[in-house]
DNA sequence: ATTTTCAATGGACGATCATCCATTGAAAGC
DNA sequence: GCTTTCAATGGATGATCGTCCATTGAAAAT
């Protein structure tokens, strides 16, 4: 008979999966992508080699469950600030920049990961689907609550205004992000949160940068 | 006795460098990185094994003189910009963002080996180099417009400012490479320099849009 | 207690990797 | 025309790569 979903060996399999992934995301960020070989990767989990052809038919599908655990990761510790923010547009604008630019999320570890998989996703497909995924759900969200606020403002063709906010808005994260790649000592999180906000600032006349910080 | 520095020796022996070194690229932006090996090199520069090796000591130097080549690419595109804008301080700034969107400088082929060599970056101190390098020399010469014009109109604090501007340009403007890494598709520069402008127009009374463009 | 199930093991495998060096041959110097 | 120089060659080498599968052994079912 079929073993039950939650028996001990199904349990320490998902253990196994999980020890697995973590195992990788350690190696990329500890000495990089091309470095992280099958070999390294078990050496790092303790575990045999057959396992990663056993639970991810190969070390390509064990990637691809890296970056889906990586993107998680990266909306978990966002959702926190959402929840925080509530429903008010502006709030939840501010939830977005303060908590990509938060320490828990903007993170050495992060934009090690990152970087890394931006590097491969030009020819792997499956990789490239979840840089894809994490912007799809980012630029819905702030696209409705700029509207929102355009809306409430009296502006002019607010979807326009609300298309140019969300896109210069993800285009400045992005780069705060590649700033802190190169220059991780010096970066500043309060000097990046206020460019982003006066970037805004030039676009509405509502106020975003206190509402959603900590 | 020593050879001529231009002889018909050393002149092929640069024609056959700068061979390896298109290679590289070229493989790099059609295949990746991770797949960019010594073998894939030679064959495509039509050259032998050994010669990277004698060129270059070894593959990581050759990956070293790509990311230079790639960098100084870059600059000698960006340069064709700044040298029709002058010296006005808006026209050079204009001439940064323009250049730095313009189909001759983000290219396909540009983004593909950027992102490639970023990925690789954090472990690699000599390639980390020139992507420094690139983010320093923009860096001072948007500052020292931004300042000039900060303090043309009696601004506050203009060196601040003029920080602040020189971060969020960088920034925005990196975050369009990566969108049009993302999206080469759909993709579109006017709407990416609108929105710098829009940005920059928020700190400054002065108009940048029109000036150095094409 | 016995049988069945299957997650886990780890060595074998062929492929491919980057490096290196003895040899070559055409260009340069005399 | 002869000698010297050295860029260029390409096969040999050992290391490392990812995949695969016969075997194991503990947990689950009977």
């Amino acid at each position: 008979m079929a073993l039950k979903n939650n028996s001990k060996r199904k349990k320490q399999a998902d253990l196994n999966r999980r020890a697995l992934i973590e195992a990788t995301l350690d190696s990329i960020v500890e000495i990089g992508i091309a470095q992280t070989s099958v070999s390294e990767i078990i050496k790092r989990a303790g575990l045999s080699r057959g396992m990663i052809h056993l639970h991810f038919g190969g070390k390509d599908g064990l990637f691809v469950s890296a970056v889906k655990r990586a993107g998680e990761t990266y909306y978990n510790n966002l959702n926190r600030f959402l929840e925080k923010a509530g429903t008010p547009p502006q709030a939840r604008v501010a939830a977005v920049v303060n908590g990509d630019l938060d320490e828990t999320v903007l993170s050495n570890r992060a934009v090690s990961i990152w970087y890394a998989f931006r590097g491969e996703a030009r020819e792997r497909k499956t990789i490239a689907e979840y840089s894809d995924t994490r912007d799809e759900r980012l630029n819905t969200l702030l696209f409705r609550a700029f509207r929102e606020i355009a809306e409430t403002e009296g502006l002019d063709e607010p979807a326009t205004v609300a298309r140019d906010a969300t896109h210069g808005t993800l285009a400045l994260l992005e780069g705060m992000w590649t700033d802190f790649l190169i220059h991780p000592d010096s970066f500043d999180r309060a000097v990046a949160k206020r460019i982003v906000f006066r970037f805004l600032a030039a676009m509405f006349s509502a106020h975003f940068d206190l509402m959603g910080a900590k």
